[in-house]
DNA sequence: ACCTGAACACCGTTCAAGT
DNA sequence: ACCTGAACACCGTTCAAGT
């Protein structure tokens, strides 16, 4: 099969998703692709490149069903949730997503939809850029805690955090993290989102003005 | 001098903040350190381990000024503020914090004060612990933004967003992105972090029992 | 236009040898 | 106990040569 730039992007997430982040070289993705190493210059200028490359597709791979009749907190929800699911969809390749600044297009996607959503609710524009800006911050950082196991490949500790795992800590120094060691072990990405999304959409709720479109 | 792990630490710091966390290498660090390569290995298992203890480093200097007569508002506040305040410091050290699983017990000393804290306004164990999780959420998502610009060394966007750089988007696909331009473009991270702030504050104020300490 | 091997200037880390 | 040079198995990328 011919070789092109769609091909190594393809090359490179399947390699990122199977051994990380951190397997990835353009040797590899030559083996991969049965061809020498320069040939992948000829698609892709740099090995940097390729990696926004990367974080690009899985970006653009987000999925938004729209929602004609429903709230603007359903919307809203529905959106952040569609943005995290790329977590789901490529854990590996996430950090990418996360790491590298997107300066293409497609990452305008998810923002005109949220904007949108949200001055139909009756936002005003500087606000809405505000509240988007603070929901894709808290977005991004659950997907850091969520993919955050993953890329160091170290598997150890499956069910609870990391956190909890080196020592036990001591007591007199960390009385409320000890007292609830239990409840910060506990891993539960989706209910900590869930949370999260509520408090925003809440305090989003107490700023809008009553009702708009009723 | 003596070579010691924390003279190590401190040279990666240094190189990191200085010509960023790519052009870290134990033969630079080493060379810096005027010393063999394989020297450092006498202190630091490996250059991941290195990474993390950098990481480490970044995060005990967090300095939490105690707020004995404040309200839990202000408290919590004063906190986020401090954690934030490492992205100052450390520009280019911040994306290593946000991108390594902080195994030891440095990172916990946040999580405690966080946790003491809402408990003293009154809030339920497991509570806290999922608000303490939406707060670093949304905090390490700041953190991202703030200090995304920075690794990548392309400083050719100083003042605007990457996001407005590379093309104009279509007006007709992208009409709020294209209406809100001059907001989008605009760079506050101090204006974004303290909106967010408190978007999150009265959400959690919502959820606590009216004045519990009054 | 696309492919490619050789070569260059780097990497992290193992190992065996030094003190 | 700490240091170290040589060596190994890798890197990304330039360049000149092929088709």
């Amino acid at each position: 099969m011919q070789l092109s730039r769609a091909r190594i992007i393809s090359a490179a997430v399947d390699l990122i998703e199977r051994e990380g982040v951190e397997a990835v070289s353009m040797r590899r993705i030559a083996a991969l692709l049965d061809c020498g190493v320069m040939s992948l210059y000829n698609h892709v200028p740099s090995k940097a490149a390729l990696l926004d490359d990367v974080a690009e597709r899985v970006i653009s791979g987000i999925e938004f069903t729209a929602m004609p009749g429903a709230s603007w907190e359903e919307q809203v929800r529905a959106q952040a949730r569609a943005f995290r699911a790329i977590a789901r969809k490529y854990p590996r390749s996430t950090m990418l997503v996360v790491s590298r600044p997107t300066a293409s297009l497609t990452g305008l996607r998810p923002i005109e939809n949220a904007l949108a959503t949200l001055r139909e609710a009756g936002c005003g524009g500087s606000e809405a850029v505000l509240i988007v800006r603070a929901f894709i911050a808290f977005i991004m950082g659950s997907l850091l805690r969520e993919v955050g196991v993953t890329p160091g490949l170290r598997e150890d500790e499956r069910g609870g955090e990391a956190i909890m795992a080196a020592a036990a800590p001591d007591p007199a120094e960390f009385p409320q993290v000890t007292s609830l060691a239990t409840e910060l072990s506990r891993r539960d990405p989706d209910g900590d989102f869930e949370f999260g999304l509520d408090l925003l959409v809440h305090a989003i709720a107490a700023l809008l003005p009553a009702t708009p479109a009723a």
